[in-house]
RNA sequence: AGGCACGUAGCUCAGUGGGAGAGCACUACCUUGACGCGGUAGGGGUCGCCGGUUCAAUCCCGGCCGUGCCUACCA
């Protein structure tokens, strides 16, 4: 085959993205045993539209690791999913098309989302179902630029694998998941507050919440006592002051002891509230004496859920204040008709404004003593919303938790974690968790609940007797089918059914997806051979979410781990050292790096980065990667060479003609990089791998290669050349499996060339090397040789560089001194020292003598005076 | 506030109980018989600070400072 000059990377990837995908060479083979095979549980990425160089940095990272287990032989299965579930996929929907889903307008087929509507024009309502056309129809573009980018990334991935989490196997198998879970009373529906955001207008899980430090203000408000007195109350939120319930204090709290039993009257609305003391009321904060609200915190939900007291829910499920009935229970008043006029001021009215009208209010009533005084606090959003949590009470869907901590810390030990320490974030989660998880969420675009309720007579629904899906018939969609047993005109009819209207988190689906690519669902034999999964690749900040819900399923179905390893990448920071999906501004994508650099190149970068540690994105690597990629080339070309422009035939040079006592030592530290390099890769230390890799392959370049250069292409075809075209055969093939994860495409160029028998046999299924190749060079008697030829050569290029002479320079005289070890070693290989420094052996001299200290020899070269 | 991790050359990062390293950047030189998308040589660091263990500490232990993240903190 014709070796050609110059290495054109982006010519040459894209020609091997094509011949791969025609090749299949990354298929997963069916018919395979288990123990054989190497599951990978990908992360399908939210499809969110954001392709950024961080996507590729991590992913590239898994696909070091299935290339090198590829290549020693195990049967991949390498999936890529898309989760085109949940809110942030809503979101974008909502802002492309400027659309806001309806649950009362009926479907309509003629409409088509179109993103021209410009900013000015109003927001169209739509109805639920072209409301998800539109997210698939977003999804799918997105999906097919990640796939590109992907496929330019060079992962090795079996397209054939691929799901989507909205499609019907995902449907179905997060159906089922809900049920079995059910079956096994392991998820239950409760009425209680709820953490809710405002905007998305939906219940989120704990972990989906985030704290951000904001600005806020203590106000003093006024309370009157009924006895007479009053107490100065310090609140962040004064306009929950009409849902406020109780006034509480630290039972040991001297200053308020004395009223614990009585009855406070709030301003404005002049409800009673009883004084009562409570562990949680810290002395030291504010006044030391704070208003129970329905509800402020997560404090006020667990207080109040004890305390028997009534709920005034005062902030409704689109985070405006709703109407109240003063003066009726739950709102006891004193003074009906002034709470009315108080509460008609902030009716309507967001969070926000109502705060800001009931401080005008409180100073014109004269209960606001002296002025707010600014603070910054944390405070609880979701992690995608843009409003402060709320706690809404409404009917949800939870499983359970809770009661599991220990099992599934326990779950988690018999992970093996990369790096350990990740463990520990895990861990922390575990032990901190607050809540079971909320799994409801009352969107549209996810999988819905597959559950009905019975109506009664009366029209109400009976949530105490859910009806079911039958499991045969998953996937279902309850707004679009009747229940078992029920006719479609029965659907929210006295004696009929109604649907439940919500849909699931986006993570219950996700959780899923071991079973998903096992096919838990429809097909046991085919889940017995890939269930549980070897590797679970992913970033740290998902360790709550993804892996720990993953987790919690497998356990909850299977009593299972859903992974045996799990790897946790770092983050991609900017040069402002901020999270590359946080950065500002101007960010490259991930395509277009990967053009400018070539794939190979950015792959480099990926795989020096240590797994769990943050990289600064650093582009004199990418630099560096490429350089290696150009010196690979052409090292390869140099080795080719040698039998392409050879008279003898040296096509046929094996390893048993290695005999030069240079070439023995050089192959001996060629069985320690495989060694080393393989170790570090069975440790899922792919970058120690590399790094191995490099230092030797430059020293192979600098330093073998030069040594034997003039021997190998000798003009007598004798023993020391082919001992030589050997080793650089060996070496080459060695160092190309060995870069083959990192590098797939220059390493498959060159591989066609000569081993790969033009790309019909893939370097990415040849065998990882192993030591048994060289089994058959004899152990080198003098182990030193390859180090103490260096040391030689490297003092004759120092003269000659001192000198500003050319490194071909020819030397006249050479003296070197050293101790009878060292000279053995040496002289074994002081031909190919000689003819690498130029140096004439008639006028070299090896005696005995001593060396600089931490040195072997002391060299002087006499240079001639003219060049040849 | 607790936890985890990190702090090594101007920058990005390896590393080890005994010699301080790589790439980039910088300086000088080499016009190359694989490679100028190259090569050779070189300058540059009290390995965050303070203690301790040890014959010996950048590495082990303790404390402190700084950075990042995780968890907690809404009156």
């Amino acid at each position: 085959m014709e070796i050609p000059e110059k290495y054109d990377a982006n010519e040459a990837e894209a020609r091997w993205r094509e011949r791969w995908e025609a090749d299949q060479i990354y298929a997963w083979d069916p018919s395979r045993p288990r123990e054989e095979t190497f599951v990978v549980d990908t992360p399908p990425p939210t499809v969110s539209g954001e392709l950024h160089i961080g996507h590729v940095f991590s992913y590239a990272q898994q696909d070091l690791i299935v290339r090198y287990q590829r290549m020693l032989g195990r049967n991949i299965a390498y999936p890529m999913g898309w989760d085109d579930n949940g809110l942030p996929t809503e979101r974008r929907v909502q802002n492309v098309f400027r659309i806001r889903p309806s649950r009362e307008l009926p479907y309509d087929p003629e409409w088509q989302p179109s993103a021209d509507r410009g900013p000015k024009e109003a927001v169209e309502e739509v109805s639920r179902l072209n409301f998800i056309e539109a997210c698939e129809r977003v999804c799918e573009e997105d999906e097919q630029a990640f796939e590109a980018l992907w496929r330019q990334a060079g992962l090795s991935v079996d397209w054939k694998l691929g799901y989507r989490t909205i499609d019907a196997h995902c449907r179905r198998t997060a159906q089922l998941s809900f049920l079995d879970l059910h079956e096994r009373g392991q998820v239950y529906q409760t009425l209680s507050p709820a953490m809710w955001d405002a905007d998305f207008a939906t219940a989120i899980a704990q972990a989906e919440v985030e704290d951000r430090e904001k600005p806020g203000a203590y106000h003093d408000i006024r309370f009157a006592i009924e006895d007479g007195g009053e107490l100065l109350i310090a609140t962040t939120r004064p306009e929950l002051l009409g849902a406020c319930i109780a006034v509480v204090a630290h039972p040991d709290d001297e200053r308020y002891q004395k009223l614990f039993g009585k009855t406070a009257v709030t301003p404005l609305f002049h409800a009673p509230v009883p004084i009562l003391p409570a562990a949680h009321a810290d002395p030291e904060k504010g006044t030391g004496i704070l208003m129970v609200c329905t509800f402020g915190d997560a404090m006020d939900v667990e207080w109040w859920r004890n305390s028997g007291l009534p709920l005034r829910q005062l902030i409704g499920p689109v985070g405006r204040i709703v109407p109240a009935h003063w003066g009726e229970p739950p709102f006891q008043t004193r003074e009906p008709e002034a709470a009315a006029r108080a509460h008609a001021e902030l009716e309507g009215r967001t969070v926000k404004q109502a705060q800001r009208r009931i401080v005008e209010l409180l100073g014109d009533d004269g209960s606001l003593v002296g002025e707010p005084r600014p603070i910054t606090h944390p405070v609880k959003f979701y992690e995608r919303g843009e409003r402060p949590l709320e706690y809404v009470p409404t009917r949800q869907w939870f499983v359970k938790l809770l009661e599991h901590k220990d099992a599934l810390l326990e779950q988690g030990r018999k992970i093996t974690w990369h790096p350990p320490h990740m463990r520990t974030r895990y861990d922390n989660w575990v032990e901190g968790l607050n809540q079971d998880w909320c799994i409801s969420r009352q969107r549209f675009a996810g999988v819905p609940f597959p559950v009905w309720y019975p109506i009664d007579e009366a029209g109400a629904p009976d949530f105490e007797r859910p009806l079911l899906a039958e499991r045969e018939r998953l996937p279902v969609d309850p707004l679009a089918e009747p229940p078992p047993g029920y006719g479609p005109e029965q659907r929210d009819q006295p004696g009929g059914f109604a649907a439940d209207p919500d849909v699931m988190d986006t993570w219950a689906t996700s959780s899923l997806t071991p079973q998903i690519t096992s096919h838990w669902a429809t097909d046991p034999g085919r889940h017995e051979r890939l269930f549980p999964a070897d590797l679970r690749p992913q970033s740290h900040e998902i360790i709550r979410t993804w892996a720990f819900y993953t987790i919690v399923k497998a356990w909850m179905h299977e009593g299972q781990i859903p992974w045996h390893h799990i790897t946790i990448s770092g983050w991609i920071l900017d040069p402002e050292r901020k999270k590359m999906s946080k950065s500002k501004g101007k960010v490259m994508t991930g395509s277009e790096l990967l053009s400018e650099h070539s794939t190979d190149a950015i792959r480099y970068w990926s795989g020096r980065a240590r797994l769990g540690v943050d990289t600064v994105l650093d582009p004199s690597v990418f630099k560096q990667g490429r350089r290696l990629t150009t010196k690979l080339f052409n090292a390869s070309r140099f080795v080719l060479g040698q039998l392409e422009d050879s008279g003898a035939d040296l096509g046929a040079v094996a390893t048993n003609e290695i005999r030069e006592p240079l070439d023995l030592a050089y192959v001996a530290r060629l069985r320690g990089l495989v060694e080393r390099a393989s170790g570090a890769f069975e440790r899922f230390d792919y970058a120690g791998a590399l790094q191995a890799t490099e230092e030797h392959f430059w020293e192979f370049c600098d330093d073998y290669l030069e040594l034997v250069k003039l021997r190998s292409y000798a003009e007598q075809d004798g023993a020391g050349r082919h001992s030589a075209v050997a080793t650089l055969l060996l070496a080459l093939r060695t160092f190309l499996r060995l870069f083959a994860p990192f590098l797939p495409f220059v390493t498959e160029e060159i591989w066609s060339w000569r081993f790969g028998d033009g790309g019909a046999r893939s370097i990415h299924r040849e065998s990882w090397p192993c030591l048994a190749e060289s089994d058959d060079v004899p152990a080198p008697a003098q182990a030193e040789s390859f180090a103490c030829a260096m040391e030689v050569l490297r003092k004759i290029r120092q003269t000659k560089t001192q000198a500003k002479r050319s490194l071909r320079w020819p030397v006249e005289r050479l003296e070197v001194r050293g101790e009878a070890g060292p000279r053995a070693a040496l002289e074994a290989a002081l031909s190919d020292v000689l003819s690498a420094g130029n140096a004439d052996p008639e006028a070299c001299k090896v005696a005995q003598g001593a060396a600089p200290e931490g040195e072997r020899f002391s060299v002087c070269a006499t240079l001639s005076e003219q060049a040849d």
